[in-house]
DNA sequence: TCCTTTTATCGTATATTTACGATGATTATA
DNA sequence: TATAATCATCGTAAATATACGATAAAAGGA
């Protein structure tokens, strides 16, 4: 026999690059801002930074932070329009996201 | 014609205190330290702090710490057994996790 | 060319997180 | 009743995150 571990409700199997890439995204939606910024996009696809700012309580320095933090953590996309900044959420890496978790819990 | 929004790969439709539980435990994996903790969980359930403490590289208080944070989330469930205490993840809660990230992503 | 619009970045202040050693509380054991 | 074992909490230092105003950069329009 060998050790009898009784099988729990996630295997949280990863590791190593992986791993990193979903603690950072965790950490990005970690944040109430940045989760509302999250939000709009979803029902504002393509808007630019500014919209986000009318949106939002918060000066437009804030905002731009929190929208880099999105990006490096590969929830949003950028698309510079004219003086504008265009965004959206990153399909792609948002299906990964929920493909890892499906994995691992 | 209504607005014609291209629909999203996610809803994101969550509000209120569930947003705000579930941010919670985005923060709480958001941290490797407390990730690795879950991850040790799993193969490891009902071991004491002082397993854990053996396991990581940092100092017993910390730990302790961070211990609190996925409790307070929701994540992990102690239990005192003498003079130790017991963690084993708290199934419920991380059923609810996944059926969350279901919906909204 | 000059002015406006828009946004990212810089510098910085404050708040929060993360880490540690020390201490106290609780339980078991000699 | 001492003594040991185990862990949470306290106080605090250092690092990181979050917020802001100011400024710079880039593009468009007068």
């Amino acid at each position: 026999m060998s050790a009898n571990i009784p099988e729990a409700c996630c295997t949280l199997e990863i590791s190593g690059e992986r791993q990193e890439k979903l603690i950072a995204m965790f950490k990005a939606l970690g944040n109430p801002t940045r989760f509302e910024i999250m939000k709009f996009l979803v029902t504002h696809p393509g808007c630019i930074t500014g919209d986000i700012v009318s949106f939002l309580p918060i000066a437009q320095a804030t905002v731009s932070q929190h929208l880099r933090v999105l990006r490096d953590a590969g929830f949003i996309k950028g698309t510079v329009a004219g003086t504008a900044t265009s965004y959206c959420l990153y399909e792609e890496n948002i299906v990964w996201f929920r493909s890892e978790i499906g994995d691992v819990f």
